[in-house]
DNA sequence: TTAGTAATGAAAATCATTTTCAATAAGATC
DNA sequence: GATCTTATTGAAAATGATTTTCATTACTAA
């Protein structure tokens, strides 16, 4: 399941753009796709370097960023000081999903069982925003917080 | 309407927590309650500093993460570098509302006007999620993202 | 090849946020 | 009021994530 073969939903995006498919680039991606973990810079940063030492941190950040803006990857933040990622697209992994986080230790609750309501308003109000502001809008994020059961 | 009034609502929550009123604290509250703005903490640390200035950073820093904690106040990372505080409620000032975000210039559009489908979801799953996995939940975050008309 | 440009990594720089620590203010107790 | 106890505060230093710089390398296209 590691390899990319050659026809990845991301890499059209790649080179719609003039991006071009590098080692480094593969090798984030296909880490963020086997995981199911929030990561962080550093914890891609990580793995990447033990399977291919010749990567450097900076590259990890430059690709996050370029994943992000190409909504291939989504960016978190969670309260506890750094950035974290997830693929949006990730066929075999997680699906689309939403928040809970507690804000003491900031333990995150991934839910994906939405209610009829959400998937409804969702396309709603993703529709009416972007015609009444003129944005194109290409994902969301929806967060409930407050304090698990430990921390209340 | 600067004033603070000896009954404020979020007088109660301080002193459940025994918590002091103290004047750094009231001021960092005052500057939110008159603000329109996502300010940072520097932001508000400037103001407060300018009314008096023998207020400190930390402080600005300290209050700011008490208040949410508290639940006075919200904060956000809209992808700048920094945080971003808003008074929760608002009386006289912005209700409470979500975003609208552009991933390359971080303009931020406040939205209020919801849809029906957006209270009747927010308060069932709200429901939902607190009951099954057991957590307080005290408020929520909904963002969408995408390009504003300058930046697509 | 050759020229032109994108991508990369190491090291240095930034800069928001946190930690430390000594000084001060506020509350409670007598 | 005097005294004890603890919360709060601010300055300075430390931290740590993210960015910038810059020289080198990898691609691509002609
Ligand atoms: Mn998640
Ligand atoms: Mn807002
Ligand atoms: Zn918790
Ligand atoms: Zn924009």
């Amino acid at each position: 399941m590691r390899g990319r073969g050659r026809g990845a939903w991301w890499q059209d995006r790649f080179e719609n753009m003039g991006a071009r498919i590098t080692a480094p680039r593969e090798l984030v991606i296909d880490i963020l796709h086997n995981t199911d973990d929030h990561m962080s810079a550093s914890d891609v940063y990580i793995q990447a370097h033990q399977i291919n030492p010749s990567i450097g941190l900076t590259t990890v950040y430059r690709t996050l960023e370029m994943l992000t803006q190409l909504g291939i990857v989504q960016k978190f933040d969670f309260g506890d000081g750094k950035a974290r990622f997830e693929l949006v697209n990730n066929p075999g992994g997680k699906k689309h999903h939403h928040h809970l986080i507690c804000l003491r230790c900031k333990t995150i609750v991934d839910y994906s069982e939405f209610l009829e309501e959400e998937l409804e308003f969702v396309r709603k109000t993703q529709n009416k925003l972007s015609k009444k502001h003129n944005f194109q809008i290409t994902d969301h994020a929806i967060s409930f917080y407050g304090f698990c059961e430990r921390c209340r």
